[in-house]
DNA sequence: TCTAAAAGAGACCGCACGGTCTCATTCCCT
DNA sequence: AGGGAATGAGACCGTGCGGTCTCTTTTAGA
């Protein structure tokens, strides 16, 4: 790896934090200058403009988070632990300094910021499609009910993740990640997973 | 009323919409003077800094906000029957322009902006009262059960809401609201409400 | 109708912003 | 070691920002 190659990752992720603290039109260029020690001539060497910055940053800075809420899942065969235990990362983890990059972005990408919202939307469908993947190989395996339309498990656990997230920020309060770990665990264990049925798979 | 406070009145309304759509960093005062067709010496006439009018128009988003979501709910009698009209509100209903206030303005209130952090604090503090006061009513009467936290339910009331609002925005899709309201909706009716208990009051 | 106060226009301020481009320094390969 | 390319510093640009303050216009009450 070149020299320029470290710092422009180097960029990317002193960026990714400021971003992600104070937003894309609250964090200037200067402040970004100051985290990563370069002046303007340094920074403009390895990018077009701020917004592709920003575009990078959040790439990173999701993609940060979204491996730490991922991790172990892969070890683990049963559809429902495997929900489990991505609602326990995620609220028992922190994802990215300041909070949830998808949160915060969401704003940033509502009005007037196309390269952003893309980004955001992205992220979000991947995401979803996780969840769906894994409710679906587990009603095919028979360990999830049935009824459940995988969008709509989807749509709780992130709506639910989410929603925690803003709330725990806002009132400072990390009990409501542990509240809603346990509620999300209790639904599916109770409700989501398939009570009685033979685990094919 | 005076002149001039229906002009204050005009001011904080027009910038509560664009302040809600913008955030407070990407909305800057000229689009508040394009907004009302004042120019600043008329602005600055009623307000010391675009920090206070940013205050005042958050209060009042949230005020519009918060009325369209409780609209009906006094003429309820039942507890789970006045939470499922809320919940039916809130998702079904526009509370105001650009999206929900407090989740817009929870990330402008991160980081150096202790005014609104304030108030969007103090708004959902009401809100959180306000459903903890219902279940706790209920409780009393004997149609909740008396296994729920009250603080538990308005948690998870209030964090699926506003995930809900944020998927929404992101994939551009009022699914994910009428999906949330079905599955809230279900709760409340299916676990929150004690069933066969008799009704006091 | 008159007049003082209220309300608002508009010119100005210093500073900050994102971006450009030339020059200086560092890197890295032969 | 040398030299060309890569990298980054720094001066500069035009524009926009929030805020100030004087002057003009409008309001509203007697």
């Amino acid at each position: 790896m070149r020299k320029g190659e470290v710092t422009r990752q180097h960029i990317i992720e002193e960026a990714a934090a400021l971003f992600n603290r104070r937003g894309y039109a609250g964090c200037a260029l200067r402040e970004i200058m100051e985290a990563t020690g370069l002046e303007k001539g340094g920074i403009y060497r390895h990018f077009n403009s701020k917004e592709e910055i920003a575009a990078e940053a959040f790439d990173y800075a999701w993609g940060q988070a979204f491996a730490v809420r991922t991790r172990g899942m892969d070890e683990i065969d049963d559809a429902v632990d495997k929900l489990r235990r991505h609602v326990a990362n995620f609220t028992e983890k922190t994802g990215f300094p300041g909070g949830c990059p998808v949160l915060n972005t969401s704003t940033d990408a509502d009005d007037g910021n196309p390269v952003l919202r893309e980004r955001v939307r992205g992220a979000v469908k991947r995401w979803r499609a996780m969840i769906v993947g894994i409710v679906e190989q587990g009603q095919a395996a028979g360990s999830v009910r049935e009824t459940f339309d995988p969008q709509e498990v989807a749509t709780r656990i992130i709506g639910a993740l989410e929603g925690a997230v803003m709330l725990a920020r806002i009132e400072r309060n990390q009990a409501v990640l542990h509240s809603t770990h346990a509620l999300l665990d209790s639904w599916l264990l109770s409700e989501v997973r398939a009570s009685g049925k033979v685990r094919r798979g």
